[in-house]
DNA sequence: GGCTTGAGTTAGACAAAGTCCAATCTTTAG
DNA sequence: CTAAAGATTGGACTTTGTCTAACTCAAGCC
């Protein structure tokens, strides 16, 4: 999952996405580890050793890396949104004391029985959510 | 799904929690429909006849009875947390569109599969989101 | 090299959801 | 009825995220 400078560079490429300084930067925290990160630490991360890359940046950024899929979006806790580096079906096991979230493979889990949709409607995808807890 | 207000007061009792007014116009909002409701969409039912209950109570309440097992929240929408006045386990459709949130029943969906918890780790519950839209 | 242009970045203002607090009011046990 | 305990309240505050208008910067052209 840890992808050279250049690497990174065709990855935004691929996906329409110019890749300047600052985007390469957070792509780099995003990918460079496997974990589901909020857009605060993101931020944080992004700017541990200069501080180069603004608030607005990381926002507009990953919602951009968002829209053109190559992040998606984690919601388990109310209070913030996280970002998943793998866009691929998977579901998530949650640690509510804990906040942490660790992924469960998506042919690890079956599932049957899915309602017929109304007609004109598509699953755009299906998130399954694990909360777990001491004890 | 609908309660009189004497069967309403005994509902909060057998969970502990004492029946004052605003509780109950709050349960009342909550218990005479079966839908997936927001806080401030709960305020503003409250208060639809007479403003009689501030947000600082609504969001007491909420927390209050989530507590207390009488609803649930739902975690779809990052914007804002979905009360549901029913507690057994079962599943969401979620319109991204629209932002509509419908009831899938647990026993329609059938999950096998489930991962080993580590030791010392309970399931506090399984959400299975099925996020669908026009097209 | 300078100039133009458009895309990207930024600080800081703003918005919305939710929490907190100290003063006040209501419920309930006795 | 009374008093203590518990509940409610307006408004300040916090946090997450968005918006805007000014600024930066790289690329293409001369
Ligand atoms: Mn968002
Ligand atoms: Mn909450
Ligand atoms: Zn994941
Ligand atoms: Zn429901």
């Amino acid at each position: 999952m840890s992808y050279s400078r250049e690497a990174m560079v065709e990855l935004l490429r691929k996906h329409g996405i110019s890749p300047t300084h600052q985007r390469l930067e957070i792509a780099h925290v995003l990918f460079s580890r496997c974990e589901h990160l909020s857009a605060d630490r993101i931020l944080a991360l992004t700017n541990e050793r200069f501080a180069e890359t603004s608030k607005a940046t990381v926002y507009n950024t990953l919602n951009l890396f968002r829209d053109r899929g190559l992040i998606r979006e984690v919601i388990v806790d109310p209070k913030r949104v996280f970002y998943d580096p793998n866009t691929q079906p998977h579901h998530h096991l949650y640690n509510v004391d804990t906040g942490e979230i660790t992924d469960i493979a998506a042919d690890a889990l079956e599932i049957s029985g899915m309602p017929a949709l109304p007609p004109g409607m598509v699953t755009e995808g299906v998130d399954v959510i694990v909360r777990i807890r001491a004890l």
